[in-house]
RNA sequence: GGACGCUUAGCUCAGUUGGUUAGAGCACCUCGUUUACACCGAGGGGGUCGUGGGUUCGAAUCCCCCAGCGUCUACCA
């Protein structure tokens, strides 16, 4: 086909080819064809800041997913893999704050916190679209309809549900903390918003009082009013008397303080720093701050906000600024003589990376995760975890653990759950609040004006609370938003409709017209109201209901269902209305007659669906209204439980809402009885989370390990009572040549969005998973990616030739798998199509087990040295293959799709696809399983290669002319097999062949494996030629070969202990070199 | 300081449960316009598998020591 261009470019059809992926709809798994008979495969995007730009790490990650989701939905799964961006609250902060102080010079101060959140959502919203484009540039097969952000309304509802959830069980607590303070900005920093800075302090040696038996140590003498112990190691032997004790010290002179003072032992403590002796401020120092927690010491705050020292501090220091009062402590401890010794000491001191100014340690209240709280486990109706017994008291920490340790989680590489299990087990509470604006506030509302003694409470609610529920007086919602993990802890199952509303329908306790059989279905009858026994059910179905959490109960306004929701409200403590939309199915003219002659009017589903007889009202305008209703309430109540109180006909109706049952009315319950359902947020009962959840694998960088996939397993055993994932794959980071980070200020990194126009896309995939082991960092450069670059051109000019071979009389190139065993095949396809089989077989194991390198590397040997090297070359001298050729191409492709999806699905679309809805993207995998092999034709065709070679390097060693056919003689008692091939070796090496049986005299020889082969000496330089040395060094090293191998097999030792099938191994090896060396040996004679 | 890794050809890395004369790609050298491809083809050179010890009939592979490098995590009163 020569209007095929020669050089593959790949910017001419990478971006419409995915533009018609996207149409087709096939990303999206139900639009597959035949999905529900396809097992689910789910895969969940780790979410980049929504304000990211595409980089390196982003396509690793891509390249990786996408290749395990194409192959997995070739291979007849509902694949599944869900896109979507995090808010990132604390890094997007930073952004917009930098950008605005330097636009504009001003704060979040000057903005206030309602315009600032405004600003970064402006921000947000600008970038957000951008990223998205770059996933599309990798050619990422993404379910575009379910994307997610990590703060959208689905995802703060699941935020808030959970929340409200963890506070209930009391997981959740508020308590103090040491933060990092940045008193210039006001605001408390992150571990990784700090910056070290090296100095030089000044170390002072003293004790407290006279008569206090320790000295100690300590850079900063003005928070020692907050010392309430001195802490010693364990094993130290000088402090092991006092250990335990508390001493009373008046510190600071004059307007000082009296310190209580408890004599410690911790670990943590260095015997042979300072004195080995070590005041313990928990209220200022966050190792001391620990202690304290450990050895139950109080904690007592002296320096504030303003820097400035506090009451605590005693009145002669209050007021001062620390620096200050470190001068007034220094002063009053040398004029007491208390002080032993000052030294100069380098210190690494953390400031805020944003203005530079020192932090101060300091106290909080703040909001955490208790890890070591028992709480009773729920189960998962779909799929628990497996072992831990629903309602048994675990902790996270346990069950974090558990389901690690007993393999429902599997991390590849395996060493990884030693570094999980390491972090689980030195798991601390979890701070989850963040004193910034940006982010998923949190849920909590205290009373103001605390009128009441309940009023102290603080009040969790997933709705906002506008008043206090005791006083009525105003609230204030906690200023604080949560950590970004918190909310990204929920990815894989708030991106899958969680939370479910949970709708509890109950039926209208026992009313006259029951036992009397009439239709009374309009309402307010005093005469219809319950009976004795309709009460005494109500009552029992309250005590039932007592344990779910529901929100409000809906009623029926018709008199009997009516007075059950009040005996339930009343009962339950909950609130309940009515809605004349799950009224009583309209009885029309048979209004107060027999029910059995209603429903003989009435008639079956035919008669009744659209219009009836005698003014009943028909199917249709009960399912309209009852469909209306529970659309509202599942908006309205999303996340919660509802109790829903109407009629049995009303009921079975409405039960159906978001199911794909068939119309009808369904069997209803008894008097009082319940009915069930659970909805997702589309108001589906067979919904995401039933089908996806667990998902397959969760991908992503070793890096995020802590932060993000144990936070997931947390937050998902605790509030589903599942796993969230099978699997935990995790790939390294990407490095530049010399091993270093990529980083925009070293100017190292690769940015994709430079080099996929430049090489395409399938190139840079290639370059990313070819050469990667799993975990191990991957070491990335532009040349690498230029060599990749050269195999898909490879590739496109293997189909370029593949398609321009004549096609005799066919006329679509496609052929069928089964039209294969009707060809005529030649020693030669048999070998490629048995290779081929192989090959296929051992990329789908290796993919199966994440080898994604191994796997590229086979595939790409097989493409470049079997099918282009060999198989396309002897192709052209034995002729008419275009069946066989194009039977491998297409298979070929389906292949290499996962990996280079552009340049595959180009082909297909002009070599192979049958109408515009085919694409290779869907098509199946090839059937490796059913492929012939034919082990003989490989061995036979292998020998023809090593023949080939040989000749080859025979004319290399004593450089024939290449234009030259040389007259080749072969001994070889393989000649059978050989002379089967003879065309091709003669073409291949360009030569003439004549076997023999024995190699003539005087001609330049090669010895390999098959026999002895020599040409004639080219007569213009014969007396050069000499093939002796060339022999010689192989007698020698085959002799070498031949001693070990000889050696090995007359010790006894070896003979008695290896297995069989090693020593006849040997012994095949030490046979054939042995043959060998005879024949270099009769060439030499 | 703690935890987890890594060390195989000039460079980047494979080497599955110990049984090859240790492999690949890139780079390098020689040769080459043969019905796809110079983003190519043919041939070739190059490694005592970081050091030392041990287990074993047999170690790049398992164990211990040491050295160097890397990542994460604590950090010094």
């Amino acid at each position: 086909m020569s209007e095929i261009p020669k050089a593959y470019d790949p910017t001419q059809h990478e971006d419409s080819v995915y533009a018609r992926w996207e149409e087709s709809g096939m990303f999206i798994p139900e639009n597959l064809p035949d999905f529900q008979n396809r097992e689910p495969y789910t895969i969940i995007v780790p979410p980049p800041n929504a304000t990211a730009t595409l980089h390196i790490g982003h396509s690793v990650m891509l390249a990786i997913e996408d290749a395990l989701i194409r192959y997995k939905r070739m291979n007849g799964k509902r694949a599944l893999w869900i896109p979507g961006t995090d808010h990132a609250a604390i890094a997007t902060t930073n952004v917009v704050e930098k950008m605005i102080l330097k636009e504009e010079g001003k704060t979040r101060h000057d903005l206030g916190r309602a315009e600032l959140v405004r600003r970064i959502e402006d921000f947000v919203e600008s970038k957000r679209d951008r990223i998205k484009l770059q996933f599309r540039k990798m050619g990422a097969s993404l379910d575009w309809s379910r994307e997610a952000f990590t703060l959208d309304a689905p995802r703060s509802l699941a935020v808030r549900v959970m929340f409200k959830k963890m506070f209930d069980d009391r997981v959740i607590y508020r308590g103090d903390r040491v933060i990092n303070w940045c008193p210039r900005c006001a605001s408390t920093l992150s571990d990784d918003e700090l910056e070290t800075k090296a100095r030089v302090a000044k170390l002072y040696y003293f004790k407290y009082s006279h008569d206090f038996p320790i000295t100690i140590a300590t850079t900063q003498p003005e928070t020692k009013f907050g010392d309430t112990a001195v802490a010693v190691h364990p094993s130290d032997e000088r402090y092991a008397a006092l250990v335990g004790k508390t001493f009373q010290v008046s510190f600071g002179g004059e307007g000082g303080v009296v310190l209580n003072i408890r004599v410690i032992a911790d670990h943590t403590v260095e015997k042979d720093f300072g004195t080995g002796a070590l005041g313990v401020t928990p209220a200022h120092s966050m190792i001391d701050y620990m202690m304290a927690l450990q050895n139950n010491v109080p904690l007592v705050q002296v320096i504030g906000e303003d820097t400035h020292m506090l009451a605590a501090a005693g009145t002669a220091y209050v007021g001062l600024s620390y620096l200050k009062a470190r001068e007034k402590v220094v002063a009053w401890l040398r004029a007491e003589g208390l002080i032993e010794k000052e030294e100069d000491t380098e210190q690494n001191a953390p400031v805020c990376s944003r203005c530079g100014t020192e932090i101060i340690p300091l106290p909080k209240l703040q909001w955490f995760v208790d890890v070591n709280k028992k709480f009773s486990f729920k189960h998962s109706p779909r799929r628990p975890v497996v072992g831990i017994a629903a309602g048994s008291a675990v902790s996270l920490k346990e069950v974090m653990r558990y389901v690690v340790e007993t393999e429902q989680i599997k991390m590849i590489p395996e060493r990884f759950e030693k570094t999980y299990m390491h972090w689980v087990d030195n798991l601390l509470d979890w701070c989850i609040s963040r004193h910034i604006w940006y982010g998923h506030r949190i849920p909590v509302w205290y009373c103001v004006d605390k009128k009441m003694t309940e009023c102290a409470a603080p009040i969790c609610s997933v709705d906002d609370v506008e008043f206090c529920p005791h006083c009525s007086g105003a609230v204030e919602q906690d200023p604080d938003v949560l950590d970004t993990w918190f909310s990204s802890g929920t990815w894989t199952f708030s991106t899958l409709g969680w939370p479910y509303t949970r709708v509890i329908f109950v039926r209208h306790g026992e009313a006259s017209s029951n036992v009397t059989g009439m239709m009374e279905t309009k309402n307010i009858d005093a005469k219809n109201s319950l009976t004795d026994v309709g009460k005494i059910q109500a009552e029992k179905c309250a005590s039932l209901l007592a344990a779910e959490d529901a929100a409000i109960i809906i009623a029926s306004p018709v008199e009997r269902a009516k007075e059950t929701a009040e005996i339930l409200a009343k009962k339950l403590g909950i609130d309940v209305r009515f809605d004349d939309r799950i009224r009583e199915v309209g009885a029309g003219t048979l209004e107060g007659k027999s029910i059995t002659k209603f429903i003989a009017a009435r008639g079956d589903l035919s008669n009744w669906f659209n219009t009836t007889t005698d003014g009943i009202e028909p199917y249709m305008s009960i399912k309209e209204r009852s469909n209306e209703f529970m659309a509202d309430i599942l908006k309205e109540y999303q996340g919660r439980t509802v109790i829903v109180v109407t009629h049995g006909g009303v009921m079975g109706i409405a039960h159906k809402y978001g199911t794909d049952q068939p119309d009808g009315e369904d069997d209803y319950p008894g008097n009082c009885g319940t009915m069930v359902r659970e909805f997702d947020a589309s108001g589906s009962q067979s919904g995401d989370l039933n089908v996806y959840h667990p998902m397959d694998v969760l991908e992503t960088g070793y890096d995020i390990l802590p932060n993000w996939v144990s936070r997931m397993i947390l937050l998902t055993t605790y509030t589903l009572g599942e796993i969230p994932f099978k699997t935990v794959y995790l790939h390294g980071l990407v490095r530049d040549e010399q091993g270093r980070k990529m980083s925009k200020s070293l100017g190292n990194g690769i940015d994709p969005l430079d080099v996929i126009p430049k090489y395409g896309t399938d190139a840079v995939r290639l370059a990313l998973l070819l050469g990667q082991a799993p975990g191990n960092d991957l070491k990335m450069s532009e040349e690498k990616i230029g060599g990749f670059r050269n195999f898909t051109n490879k590739l496109w000019n293997i189909s370029r030739f593949i398609l321009s071979q004549e096609d005799a009389g066919t006329e679509s190139k496609y052929v069928a798998h089964e039209s294969i065993d009707e060809q005529p095949l030649t020693v030669l396809d048999k070998w490629i199509l048995s290779r081929f089989a192989t090959i296929a077989e051992e990329f789908s194991t290796a993919l199966e087990a994440f080898e994604f390198s191994r796997a590229g590397e086979l595939l790409r040997d097989f493409t470049w040295n079997d099918l282009a090297d060999w198989y396309l070359e002897c192709a052209k001298v034995e002729g008419g293959k275009h069946v066989v050729l194009n039977y491998l191409l297409q298979n070929l492709l389906k292949l290499w799709h996962p990996y280079m999806p552009f340049v595959t699905e180009t082909i297909w679309q002009s070599a192979y696809a049958k109408d515009t809805t085919d694409f290779l993207m869907i098509a199946p995998w090839p059937e490796y399983g059913t492929m012939a092999r034919y082990p003989e034709a490989e061995m036979h065709i292998a020998r023809m290669q090593r023949v080939v070679t040989a000749i080859r390097a025979l004319r290399a060693d004593f450089k024939i002319e290449p234009k030259e056919i040389v007259a080749v003689t072969i001994v070889s008692k393989f000649v059978e097999v050989l002379a089967i091939e003879q065309p091709i070796i003669e073409k291949l090496a360009r030569c003439t062949i004549l076997f023999a049986n024995s190699a003539p005299d005087g001609q330049l020889a090669t010895v390999i494996e098959e026999g002895t082969i020599t040409i004639p000496k080219p007569e213009a330089r014969a007396d050069s030629m000499d093939d002796r040395g060339k022999l010689e060094g192989e007698r020698e090293q085959i002799g070498i070969y031949i001693e070990a191998l000889r050696a090995k097999l007359s010790n006894e030792e070896f003979l008695g202990r290896a297995p069989a099938a090693v020593v006849e191994k040997e012994q095949d090896k030490l046979r054939e070199a042995e043959e060998k060396l005879t024949a270099i040996e009769l060439r030499l004679k």
